[in-house]
DNA sequence: GGTTGACCTGGAGCGCACTCCAGCTTCTAC
DNA sequence: GTAGAAGCTGGAGTGCGCTCCAGGTCAACC
């Protein structure tokens, strides 16, 4: 809580940090490779994240815990810059996205059923052996 | 198909790489790392894959695929090896697996809603746009 | 005014899971 | 018996997404 009581609300980048669940580096790197807009700076050239900030990076974060490569973050990111113009290639990166994660979803849920199986599979023979240590004499 | 005619079934590492949806360099990699047991070799040296091997590898993939990190891969093809003295650990790390599994699942299906939300925004934001190229005089 | 701690920069390093390469052998087909 | 395809080995290289570091600045508190 560093604010200087003029501003409204703006976070020092430990707090920005904290906020969004990614770590500073994390942070300045997203910057470095342009996935988010250089955030404002305080009187001593310290990074001010804003709400707005903190949006985008909630955003973001979405799309990279799906699996979303940074290569194609960074496109959405430039497309945002456009406004509104960009609405549709935007819209259409977002669905095809939608689609990876629908089928990931399903082929995690089809490797489930494998795992259930080979568990349950264990199970059964544990059950059928008599106990390791106390053996049956 | 090299079969000498004798075995029932073997299969060249390019006939192994096809079924098992991995390249030739990650068998050869998968061996060395210890994931895969080296497989028979044929009178000229070259690895002869058993149907076995196909069905471990199969294996390896889903738990691969369901993003299990190697090293723990290896410690259950570790415990393996050690027959069914094992199957309580082998349970364990499954067990604890289907769970990451579950729980990736959970989260991918709460980003969903967001990119559900946000597709949304933008047919709406579309919608009431006048069309970029033909301005509405 | 000196120390402490958060933050700054540019750049190097890392862990993971492959992937590629050079140089060699071996089988198959002509 | 020779050309070409497939496979072999040990080791180096790659792409991704961070993560760490050295050396410096700045502000705040005692």
């Amino acid at each position: 809580m560093t604010q200087p009581t003029t501003q409204p609300t703006t976070y020092a980048i430990a707090e920005a940090a904290h906020r969004s669940g990614l770590s500073i580096d994390t942070l300045r790197y997203y910057e470095r490779i342009q996935l988010i807009d250089p955030p404002a700076r305080d009187s001593g050239g310290r990074r001010a994240y804003s709400d707005d900030d903190l949006a985008w990076l909630g955003f973001l974060t979405k799309l990279r815990t799906t699996g979303m490569p940074i290569k194609l973050m960074r496109e959405y990111a430039r497309l945002r810059h456009q406004g509104l113009a960009s609405a549709g290639p935007r819209k259409r990166i977002l669905e095809r996205h939608r689609e990876d994660v629908l089928a990931r979803i399903e082929e995690l849920r089809s490797c489930l059923d494998v795992l259930n199986y080979k568990i349950d599979n264990y199970a059964t023979l544990i059950a059928a052996e008599p106990r390791p240590q106390e053996a049956s004499a």
